[in-house]
DNA sequence: AGCACGCCGACT
DNA sequence: GTCGGCGTGCTC
């Protein structure tokens, strides 16, 4: 199999001398250059033509790839309907890992010591510094306290030779009895099933439930323990893994070591050190965003997937795949445990342990005696704020209160920027992206439109391009550059913190943002959903929810779901010691089942009704979907094709297409798109039924058909 | 994914 | 007449 979107696996000659078996990493022949693949299995008879089969070149000096892995990528393959290959090229996800590191060079003393050199006091601290190890000799300097010249003179002289070192692993073995958390009652009974779940060896997924700030980590850290105590590997899935350092910091408390990372924007040293790392199953404990899912494992015992509510978890590019239920297969596969976490778990999840396909584990209340926020709806209708505001009279009341009482308070707005639509006042033109279907969202702070779909980016113009009247754009709606506006003018002396993507990058600054936090060096958080995730404030008791309709437009299935999940997590927030934590919702529809469960704290009455709403129409979970998204530079080329699959589309079985129809972004990064939707039971398998279905139709080259199974966006 | 092959516009 | 644009198709 090789790392290319290539469906099949090639067959090659193995020659005496290259010993490989099934899941050797090797070095072949392919066209007129060489690539790497891994040896899948015995090549069936009668494949290709003796004559073009060509020899493989070399095994590589890596750990093999084992058995259940490779089922997992064809699994995922065959489920996604992708090429196998591409999904193997996730799995190999740094070839240079594939060879052996270079050896370290470093010294050691030489035994006996050759008469006659001269050891002056700082050649004898030196080889004191030395001993009887091998050191590089930038070690043996800063250790003997002696410039790098006198390690060079050791060598002149014969008292000491070039050795090449034992590879020590990068990654220090997390100690399971470190430092043992005292957990409550409820978390102690949640810990010791997830336990012997992992003590069994044997796959089995549960679903670890508990309200925000519960102690939900420090249960399934438990699992990770003894995972460690078997000897065996340990994953965790994070939805964000870039903004984790309390999670980190929290992990090496309580194991003494920190874990091994994973995620896109790791150096390629890292990577490959990594990856090799965890073949070698010298990484015990690894934490990653969804693409440490393909990492090679000899060994995996356990996969954790905090938060898995979250939509990070679904990879939407190239091999379309969700990390949560992949990570299911995978612990199937690896003979695993399985563990699902979340405050404000999925309908999915939750109808799997409902229908007794996960375990289900529940902590109901929080940790240390802190008690859940208090949630109000403020009818924006009743009071509505001051024209140009949107801070409503009773929010700004509470943020005042708050910061008088010496305490932090927290506004939510999931839109960054400054304003999501820049208008003309003179002739009604709006800024639109050029490439997309989109308004440019205005960056005030760097005086630029933004596209947040396709990165289109220009300075904000003087004037309309449109009619050409000056001082005639004005901004509508609010961003959270625009919040942070307006509590300026209201809080003068706050001293406030914008929380974005664009204003916390990378994990230096999600950490300096919450060290500024948590030492109280902030009074205001202005934030976007990053702020929703797990972060755990201790002096913030009040949390104002700008705009709590935003995300119940646009006819998504579940846009109610997820909005309350969002808000959820986001009220999760406040009042998690001590202080009793107040979380205000500002909203247009404060009668809106969501507002109506967040309020009554009933999720599980919310879930129920979405159940009902769902199940009649076979919608997910209890029915399955898959869309089609066409795509093309050419609009007509791209309708054309829509409209050709549209005639052909599959019937019986209960099966159902709806579409085609122009995708809301009906234009992305420069390409026309149109969407069909498959829907059907719960227990048909709807892989053969689209593979059939798009063999039916003739696909032009300059048109791109991209099949998402279980969607979870509909843009 | 890369690389060769192929068919139509800018240069010597 | 040739160089070269990137569309198309193949690689065991």
């Amino acid at each position: 199999m090789l790392p290319l979107p290539l469906a099949e696996a090639y067959d090659y000659w193995l020659p005496e001398d290259v010993p490989a078996g099934p899941g050797s990493f090797v070095e072949v022949p392919l066209g007129g250059r060489t690539t790497l693949g891994v040896v899948w299995e015995d090549a069936p008879e009668g494949g290709v033509a003796e004559g073009r089969l060509r020899d493989v070149i070399a095994l590589k000096p890596a750990p093999p790839m084992h058995k259940p892995l490779r089922e997992f990528v064809d699994w995922v393959a065959a489920y996604t309907l992708s090429p196998a290959g591409a999904v193997l090229r996730m799995a190999m996800a740094s070839p240079s890992a594939l060879d052996e590191p270079a050896a370290v060079a470093g010294w050691r003393a030489v035994q006996p010591r050759p008469e006659g050199a001269r050891i002056t006091p700082d050649r004898a601290r030196a080889l004191e510094a030395l001993g009887t190890a091998t050191l590089p000799g930038a070690e043996i300097s800063r250790r003997a306290g002696v410039s790098p010249g006198v390690v060079r003179g050791l060598a002149s002289v014969g008292l000491i030779q070039p050795a090449t070192m034992p590879r020590q692993s990068a990654f220090p073995r997390p100690d399971p009895g470190f430092a043992p958390p005292v957990l409550g009652e409820a978390q102690s009974r949640a810990a010791e099933a997830l336990v012997r779940g992992v003590a069994a060896r044997a796959f089995g997924v549960t679903l670890l439930e508990g309200v925000t700030g519960s102690g939900k980590t420090e249960v399934y850290l438990d699992a990770i323990a003894e995972c460690l105590r078997q000897g065996r590997q340990a994953l965790v899935l994070l939805p964000e893994i870039a903004l984790s350092t309390q999670w980190l910091a929290r992990f090496e408390r309580r194991f003494g070591a920190p874990p091994a990372l994973w995620h896109s924007e790791l150096s390629s040293r890292t990577r490959r050190v990594t990856w090799r790392a965890v073949a070698e199953g010298t990484a015990p404990v690894l934490v990653g965003a969804r693409s440490a899912l393909f990492l090679p494992f000899p060994d995996l015992g356990l996969i954790v997937v905090d938060e898995e509510h979250e939509t990070a978890f679904k990879q939407e590019e190239g091999v379309i795949y969700h990390a949560r239920d992949m990570a299911v297969v995978r612990a199937r596969l690896e003979q695993a445990a399985c563990v699902l976490v979340s405050a404000t778990p999925s309908l999915e999840s939750v109808t799997n342990a409902k229908d007794g396909r996960y375990a289900r584990l529940s902590l109901p209340q929080r940790h240390g005696g802190a008690s859940l926020p208090e949630i109000r709806a403020l009818d924006l209708r009743v009071t509505p704020p001051e024209r140009g505001r949107f801070l409503a009279p009773p929010l700004v009341a509470a943020i005042t209160e708050t910061l008088a009482r010496g305490e932090q308070a927290m506004l939510f707005l999931n839109r960054r920027g400054y304003a999501p639509l820049t208008l003309c006042r003179t002739c009604g033109h709006r800024m639109q992206c050029p490439n997309c279907t989109a308004w440019l969202v205005e960056h005030r702070a760097q005086r630029r439109l933004l596209c947040h779909h396709c990165g289109h980016t220009a300075p904000t113009p003087p004037a309309c391009p449109e009619c050409g009247a000056e001082h005639s754009l004005v901004p509508i709606g609010p961003g959270v550059e625009r919040i942070q506006e307006e509590v300026a003018e209201l809080f003068p002396d706050a001293r406030r913190l914008v929380m974005a993507s664009d204003t916390i990058p990378g994990p230096a600054a999600a950490a300096e943002a919450a060290r500024q936090i948590e030492a109280r060096e902030v009074d205001l958080i202005i934030g976007t959903q990053i702020v929703a995730k797990g972060w755990h404030f201790p002096h913030l008791t009040l949390v104002g929810v700008v705009d709590a309709d935003l995300g119940l437009g646009g006819g998504d299935l579940r846009a109610a779901e997820r909005t309350m999940q969002l808000l959820h997590q986001v009220a999760g927030r406040a009042g998690r010691e001590a202080a009793q934590g107040q979380v205000l919702l500002q909203s247009f529809a404060p009668d809106h089942p969501v507002m109506a469960a967040l309020m009554a704290d009933d999720l599980p009455g919310f879930l129920e009704a979405e159940a009902a709403q769902r199940a009649p129409g076979h919608w997910p979970p209890f029915g399955r979907l898959a869309a089609l998204i066409v795509s093309s530079e050419d609009a007509r080329a791209a309708e054309r094709t829509a409209r050709d699959l549209g005639l052909a589309a599959p019937e019986g079985e209960g099966v159902q297409v709806l579409g085609p129809a122009p995708a809301p972004l009906a234009l992305l990064r420069g390409r026309h798109r149109h969407r069909l939707l498959l829907k059907a039971p719960r227990g048909v398998r709807v892989q053969p039924i689209l593979r059939d279905w798009l063999g039916r139709v003739d696909l032009p080259a300059n048109v791109r058909v991209q099949v998402d199974v279980d969607p979870v966006g509909f843009l």
